[in-house]
DNA sequence: CTCCTATCTTGACGGTGTCAGGATAGGATG
DNA sequence: CATCCTATCCTGACACCGTCAAGATAGGAG
């Protein structure tokens, strides 16, 4: 029984960790500050010193869901053919994946303007996430702001139909199946 | 100057004006029933009667939404080539229009989960829009689930990331040029 | 040992959504 | 025309929310 010291350590972490939950519960309409810090522990006015006010904590959370968002799409490059054009769609399908299996963190990502992209480290860790898809186009043979547009639309929008459930057709097939069909589709866009 | 009857006549209309209004100065995240309520001219409890709730109000306006988005679209079409590909490209087109044009209500349609989609009036908006893609797809020769999630995504994609200004290369072109660069990028997703 | 600073708590404030109960208007019924 | 009746709108209350100010505590620096 973990007793409850009055300076608990690594707060911030366990914050983010209690507003990632908080949000996968409830969603991103319902998220409230207190809740968070209930869930966690701790008063009620503790996250203020960690991370200003409630749209601080979101901006810090968004930040780390981009460094996650880029991992899921290197883990899938590095597990498929290295030859540009399809390191490209496995980007795409970690695009796609991080999008399905954490639609909440994508909707706080690309979907709310509570996170607060004047931050530097929610900038930077999107402004990386956006300079590894525009290599990846580049390296595969795109060259206009077309090509970027097209390939980036294209997995933006499948991942924001599937993860809202407005996909079904997609949304019901085996996982190897689906990542087929959608590799078929993110090759359309391929100049 | 216009004194306030007890009665106000059409109080329903009014309530989702000023919530389109107040949608689009204050955003989303902070939309607050108490200050349509003032917009309108009435007492905080007087939305209750025509919407129930809150999300009440928002599932009102996200129907009406879906009407005007289907109709941004068919004013595209009339005035596009009418050959089935290109009344398919012109539906993208004012899909991507009002994504741009409207861009809280959009997200209040494809961002939010404070609308309630089981409600009839906004399923049958929704469905109706969503059958209209479809009917376009298949005149256009599609015949699998990929052809219209493909052309589907890519428009949605394209709409969510330019009215979220996360596309600036095609955000800063004239209207013209960017409909022939997005009319070119909807046409990769044909089949 | 003492102080000092970061950390966390408590208490308060205005704002919000929702509910209960009362006031009003305008049409329907007699 | 008089009466009722129902839809419409208001007032007041409640719990919850985010934020701020002020106090309590802990753990290291000197």
């Amino acid at each position: 029984m973990d007793d409850k010291p009055y300076h608990h350590g690594d707060l911030r972490s366990a914050l983010l960790a209690a507003a990632e939950a908080e949000l996968a519960d409830n969603g991103i309409e319902a998220f409230s500050l207190r809740q968070v810090a209930k869930r966690a522990g701790v008063s009620h006015a503790a996250p203020a010193h960690h991370f200003g006010d409630a749209n601080g904590l979101l901006t810090a959370l968004a930040a780390e869901a981009y460094r996650q968002f880029l991992a899921v799409q290197a883990a899938r490059e590095a597990a498929a053919d290295p030859a540009p054009r399809a390191q490209l769609v496995a980007a795409g399908l970690g695009y796609i994946d991080f999008a399905m299996s954490r639609p909440t963190l994508f909707r706080l990502m690309f979907g709310s303007r509570r996170p607060d992209y004047t931050d530097p480290a929610l900038q930077g860790a999107a402004e990386a996430a956006y300079l590894h898809l525009a290599a990846q186009v580049k390296a595969a043979g795109g060259q206009t702001a077309a090509d970027e547009a097209a390939i980036w639309a294209q997995a933006h929008g499948l991942a924001d139909l599937l993860s809202a459930g407005r996909l079904k057709a997609l949304a019901s097939l085996d996982p190897s199946q689906r990542d087929a069909l959608l590799a078929s589709i993110l090759e359309r866009s391929l100049a």
